[in-house]
DNA sequence: GAGTAACTTGCACACGTGTGCAGTTAGGCC
DNA sequence: GGCCTAACTGCACACGTGTGCAAGTTACTC
């Protein structure tokens, strides 16, 4: 295909321009949308550029706009289900609105994760969207205050500029109460991790809000990560030292692992002598090892309102910081006393 | 902190330099490793943009340089755990060696994937890294008559000169086929996907072809895709019309949902009556509702033998092409007849 | 003290693109 | 045919940075 830019570099604009006999900027407005070009010039420099195999070099064009169109994803764990259920669906819209993401792994959390989005805005991103962990506020500060939009998932970072996605988590908590209260359970618990999130407590509170309501009393856990393991080691703990029939895990994994640990570790019956509710609707649960009564935060939703925010603040960059919540919806299984549905698997 | 530049863009180096009463030469190599600049020069700038928030423009450093610092890391399904996992090490692994990730999800596989690599090739990628996924032979010529080098993971294009990183699928299916064969079993199966990539096929075969050589014919299931959901229609399928006593997923997703399959709506015990090997090891495999009996695919180990081959193409990009093939190690669980460990759940 | 080497510094050009402005051309209407 | 409008085209500047080159400065040696 190519001549004798066979071990050479890109083709530029001028390459093209060359071949097709007109000037550079004619390249240029053949390849941006709405300007003016003549039909017959715009058709021999498609031709010339796809003979050369001309890429725009956004490198330049985002020098001139002072912006590039690549979005800054941040996240940790990304080897969670939840998370990388979330981050899949958000890459994807992105991608299909002609955005690029940039991925920023905080793996090592903490004071790490200022460096990263530091980083990131050496790249003049047009937004940073953070999905997981929190991000030190001084940091947003500093991208706000260059005009690079922050768009928040699941954390709230009250007194800043910045558009926030929650899922129903309040919601979430009460849902959970009020279905093991319903199933009969009175002697109830919450696990948690050590890691007080605003999404994990929103969960943790609401749900001991409205146990407190019905008069219940509610054992509350919160150690270690929010992974299977500590699940288990929850379990461990929990169900040795007082007897339970009731349990919210503020996520699927950690009830995952309790689930297992209760069961085959400490004997007990799922959901005879013990109920269970997890939040998330990771895959996992729907397996029928487990087939755990959970809540579904919807992923497409938050998503599409992450879309919604990243276009609203690139139409108009001083709008009013905006919260959406997005519902969730409890989905019913079968680690839930008297509640299963008649079961039918698919 | 900053004040007149609150509501301005991003400070450049000529803001830098006219606050230091310094040429923005000097700023440049400031930051410029090995360049010289006085240490009286240097400590005024410093100074000067961390007042000012200076950050270095990418997009005009790499538009000099020809080449920005950022990996285009494409893959599809990243919410499955084990491609979840690879992109995690992987990009943690890259941003620690000072790169950027640039994430390509080509959750519509195919033919978008070619226009995915081609739009991130107008950033100049320094690289591009295939995770999952099969591009079409054409993109990586472009991509290498460009100068960007390719690299790939799992998966085998002869005939281009792209370095390629595989686990060592052949001798794990070899090793699967021994391992049953030594617990006894003699009506095997293996349970693969309709897509035919060179990682799944070089694990079936291998495998059928150490049980040939037993005298032991295999019975080979393909269809649908590497999910849970696809084990357990194989199962269902494969276990309804033959009576086997051994079966070797080629995936762990397969193999979880073959397991619960056959328990729970087939009714057959496992490893008393049937014996599963899976291959990934993802941290599922491991929870106590499964303890399956896995072949650890060294996450870590592909990641580094990666950012090896993209450190040496950064040195000496005309080099010719390499294979590494990494080892993968056996883990004995419990879903193998009479050979699981004397079972201690720590 | 002179010569020289090493180190600093600023100028000016280059990277590849978008776009305002002015100039040119084509086409329609009287 | 002359005039007016609309469409098209090229020039030249701008974006923010790296770096070769030459000029300037400092320190060291004989």
């Amino acid at each position: 295909m190519s001549q004798q830019s066979l071990r050479r570099s890109f083709a530029t604009a001028a390459d093209v321009a060359r071949r097709a006999g007109v000037s550079r900027s004619a390249v240029s407005r053949t390849f941006t949308p709405g300007a003016s070009v003549s039909n017959d010039a715009r058709e021999r420099i498609l031709r010339a550029a796809d003979h050369l195999g001309y890429r725009v070099n956004r490198l330049a064009q985002s020098l001139i706009n002072a912006r590039s169109n690549v979005i800054g994803l941040v996240g940790t764990d990304l080897h969670q289900p939840f998370h990388a259920e979330l981050l899949a669906t958000l890459s994807a819209a992105l991608l299909a609105d002609g955005y690029q993401c940039m991925l920023l792994n905080a793996a090592n959390a903490g004071h790490d994760m200022s460096a990263l989005i530091a980083r990131v805005l050496e790249y003049r991103v047009g937004a940073i969207v953070v999905m997981t962990g929190t991000p030190p506020s001084r940091v947003v500060e500093e991208c706000l205050s260059n005009g690079v939009p922050v768009i928040l998932v699941n954390k709230l970072l009250p007194g800043l500029a910045v558009d926030t996605v929650v899922a129903d988590h309040a919601a979430g908590g009460r849902l959970a109460a009020e279905h093991l209260l319903d199933a009969g359970c009175r002697r109830l618990a919450v696990v948690s991790s050590a890691a007080r999130t605003a999404s994990l407590m929103g969960r943790l509170n609401a749900f001991r809000a409205r146990a407190l309501t019905a008069g219940v009393r509610v054992r509350v856990w919160q150690d270690g990560p929010t992974d299977y393991r500590a699940g288990r080691e929850a379990a461990r703990a929990i169900l040795a030292e007082e007897s339970l029939d009731g349990v919210f895990c503020v996520t699927d994994l950690l009830a995952l692992g309790f689930l297992d640990a209760a069961r085959s570790d400490l004997g007990r019956r799922v959901p005879e002598d013990l109920s269970v509710i997890g939040f998330d609707d990771i895959p996992q649960a729907g397996w029928s090892a487990y087939q755990l009564t959970t809540f579904c935060q919807p992923v497409r939703d938050l998503a599409n309102a992450v879309m919604e925010a990243i276009r609203r603040r690139a139409q108009a960059p001083v709008t009013p910081r905006t919260l959406t919540t997005v519902p969730v919806q409890l989905v019913v299984r079968a680690t839930v006393r008297g509640l299963a549905p008649t079961a039918t698997l698919s």
